[in-house]
DNA sequence: ATAGGGTCTGTAGCAACTACAGGATCAAGG
DNA sequence: CCTTGATCCTGTAGTTGCTACAGACCCTAT
């Protein structure tokens, strides 16, 4: 029977890496992470992936796309295979996640200040002054006041 | 001599991590990779620091309160130690680094603005249907049409 | 039949720490 | 002087989210 639909359907790892755009490797590491569920195989051990495991793998690489961390979307998986996920559930973890967003973007526009009003008063001449090295080793009035967790 | 000037302001690691903020560890860690320089030790093995320790973990601090990597931070810290850091350089290097974060701050935007536009739609309510989720699961019209790098 | 690809597994590496285990040493009290 | 508890020492493993390699296997085409 060589037009079997199954068959046809059935993407090898370096297929579904093309089809999602994820690193091959990445794919293998969803898997032992358990983000992604061990595919069938073939005989001899090759993995065969199915329509349903792209729509997984899209779901896993929009979230991360979004900054949710694995543990994050290991969550709402769990939720969606579970088939319990009441919108209110989903909307707390979002917002949970978007508060941490935003404290990210407040820091490194914290950082941003600094370091765009240091580097205004730069001369860019060959003098060993430099504002910017001043700012790392002074001691007197900290310009971070408000403490930081950068990256 | 009990008053001994050079006992009286050497300090232990413990007393490093208290003065600068540092973490205990961490500041071995600095060590074993270059960015702080050994210290003397007692004859038993014991590290000693002196002020020029703080100056140097306070640098490296602060320059990682500012999100330069290690690797920058070596950079900064072997011209200072060659003596030769024209502010045109230092300059360079921190428009680079500004750069990136202002790179960072465009991607975290990305991700707050589809991420609280999809939140704003959710109900709240008991119901399955939930724009997250959707959002993640559609396939149909990429959300994050520009590539970002999250983080 | 064999050459070349792709795939398999396990493992090591990246940043930038943090934490622990198991031993040595120090400082103070009895 | 001795003991006790805190601190110190080293080396190593863990963290997050991958990425890359080695060495073995397998699959396909000529």
């Amino acid at each position: 029977m060589p037009g079997d639909h199954a068959a046809v359907t059935a993407l090898k790892r370096s297929d579904l890496a093309r089809l999602t755009g994820c690193n091959l490797e990445t794919i293998r590491y969803y898997e032992s992470v358990g983000l992604m569920p061990d595919p069938p195989r073939t005989a001899s051990g090759h993995r065969r992936y199915g329509p349903a495991h792209v729509e997984r793998l899209n779901f896993v690489m929009r979230a991360r796309d979004l900054g949710f961390t694995m543990e994050e979307i290991r969550g709402l998986l769990s939720m969606v295979d579970r088939g319990s996920h009441p919108c209110a559930e989903v909307e707390r973890r979002g917002r949970h996640h978007l508060d941490v967003v935003r404290a990210k973007i407040r820091d490194l526009q914290q950082i941003e200040t600094v370091l765009a009003g240091t580097i205004a008063r730069c001369t860019g001449s060959d003098t060993p002054d430099c504002p910017l090295l001043e700012v790392l080793s002074e001691g007197h009035g900290d310009p971070m006041a408000g403490k930081i967790t950068p990256q």
